[in-house]
DNA sequence: TATGAATGAGTCTTCATTCAT
DNA sequence: GATGAATGAAGACTCATTCAT
């Protein structure tokens, strides 16, 4: 320990500051990110000093999302491990996680997912694409387990985890985007949290098994 | 009969060809829309001329939507009008509706979702954008009618039609984008069609009152 | 007579309209020069066709500016020509004329005034131009017999009578100018009446002859 | 002292630059101001560059205007402080410092005269349009203190003085539009200086206060 | 001659990225 | 490492002019 290390631990220091500031213009200017300019502004920094920190633009919002997809891991891991929850409750609370993730940060969870299926991981580096990659992968496998737990318990009906899991996501996402959209041609309205709410509730009722299918020959 | 509707025919078609070309480039390009200059170079046209078939850039995706929501409404409305199904029958119809929708076209699909909560409606001439607002709201009302019919007959639980419109089309999108971005990480795997058909299982068992629901007082 | 002279005629007709439709947009659209497009709908033609009328834009404007030099022209020579005048009340009428002219259309007076020493000149046909220069010199010849009456009956005094023109005519378009941009910071006030009469007031007190002056030896 | 005085004048060496550089284009390209890529290839910049130094191409003329403004504005001040000249002389001195800041630069005195309509002010920043309207306040100010002592000590006829600093502003700029646009008929003759001597012998005759009007009574 | 669709060079402006200091 | 001026490639849009019909 010594100058390396402080310098490592001040470098990181910076790359979370400009991660805080692009954040946040992210967020302030909608669909238009923000330019670098604005960003090495708001983080104290030159515009080329942005790329001792990052190979370049694309890699810093594919760091964001990596980061927003580790607050939601957090909150998914959570629930997984709680042992006081009952399955249906866990269902419940995978949908507020999602929720709060939103709110978090609406802009940025927006872009997150309109860029999931963009070419712009083309210009990022291997390494953050591979971190990608590994926060996905743990994000599905502690929503297959909560899953897992409601089959095993015969609280639900079977069905493939992953499967499950993906549409609790794409319900999620998908109405996110959805309402942004309703909000485009009549801004006054906002149904996003009560409509959320409702589609759980549905797809929790659908996933319960009933009496008739849990022992239909007793 | 004559030059008169021969040129107008032609004109037609050489909208169309823009349209065809900028919907297949639209989603080649990922999240950065193709450039006019792209579009025209495929539709054989010069830039310049672009701009005799559309007012600028932004409408001709926006022309793109319409015709898109356009199709999905026509069988929105076949399964709205048909006397056969019932409630829970007509409720897989519309999911059907919709993933034929994404068949039909997956690029704009995409896009279109992709697109919805932006702000490129700005530019767009007010005939445009009231088009799309029109056709939205039929959208909206033929999807509400079908639900509406499930309460009436008692077959669903009661619940707001709109929002659970929103929650299929949610559904929809969310998993369309969601198993795309997939394909980016593991380009091998696409559960689209199953994954679709589980959700709507499950939000149809959701939906469907049970006798207990349906009849609490006996 | 016969056909050739109807399509003489008739071609003759075609261009009157298309100068007028011209002028008239000039007028309404101030700095920036109506389009080609533009002339062309208002004169219910087609683009191309206004080029079998005019070799390219730049002629039709300067046509307009010839046609508005005639316009002072033929005022001026009545002026020249009236022989109930006195030299002092020719001067006046002068002035009366410059400024009718600027009020018959003060857009193209201004665009005539400010591409007066301008480049455009270059792509205009040689018969344009040379009766540009004609029309040029008339306006100086006429203007200039004015002066030198008032020489020869020694009511003013004694100057080359082009200068003086030159003088007269730097006041009315210097005027025009300025008052103009004064508009456009503060776009209330408007003196260009009043501060061009008092210019001729002035110059023409200057120009008269005193007694002193015209015979002091007397 | 130090890089930052040297960067401050650096920069400021640029802008001098670029703004020598539109001043020669604005002129040489007649009524059509330059582009930007002409600018940027004159002042040896990237066109992108010119963006660092003025927000866009309108204010690149309006400094220009503002700076020929202000030439004039410190010859006019330091004739209306003298306490030497009468103000027969002083207006004589007027006319001399026109023309000397003609003289200082034909081409943008004649391009500053010639976009003074103009509507170009609509896209500069506040900065510089109120800059621009302070500077032509102090000249208008100026003008008529000079006129008014002249008024005053009743050397001159009584008569608005605003107006009479247009009219002596109109005559410079008219006349130097007006030979200007002679040059391009007839490149051999410039009578500029004689006309404009004339003009400002003749108004001042035409000002000063003979016997008669300063004392009708006697 | 008339048409008007097509052209395509020309314009301003933006902005991610580089590199000399 | 930091800087920030400079870059220059795009990009959207305009419009005078041409030319096949």
């Amino acid at each position: 320990m010594g100058i390396h290390e402080r310098k490592d631990r001040e470098k990181e220091i910076r790359r979370s500051q400009i991660l805080k500031v692009a954040k946040k213009l992210f967020y302030s200017k909608g669909l238009n990110s923000p330019t670098i300019e604005e960003i090495a502004t708001g983080a104290e920094l030159s515009p080329g000093s942005l790329y001792s920190y990052f190979k370049n633009k694309d890699e810093i919002f594919a760091t964001l999302n990596i980061n927003l997809l580790r607050f939601m891991l957090e909150k998914v891991k959570k629930i997984e491990c709680s042992t006081e929850l009952t399955p249906q409750q866990k269902l419940d609370a995978l949908s507020v996680a999602w929720y709060d993730t939103y709110r978090a940060d609406p802009q940025l969870f927006l872009s997150m997912v309109r860029s999931q299926a963009s070419e712009d991981l083309v210009n990022i580096s291997d390494g953050v694409l591979s971190e990608m990659k590994q926060v996905n992968k743990e994000l599905v496998t502690a929503t297959c387990n909560i899953f897992n737990e409601g089959f095993q318990k015969e609280a639900f009906i079977k069905c493939h985890p992953v499967a499950l899991g993906d549409i609790i996501w794409a319900i999620v996402t998908g109405l996110v985007l959805w309402e942004e959209s309703k909000k485009t041609l009549d801004p006054r309205k906002n149904y996003l949290k009560s409509t959320l709410d409702l589609a759980l509730e549905i797809i929790g009722r659908g996933l319960i098994k009933t009496n008739n299918e849990a022992s239909p020959k007793e």
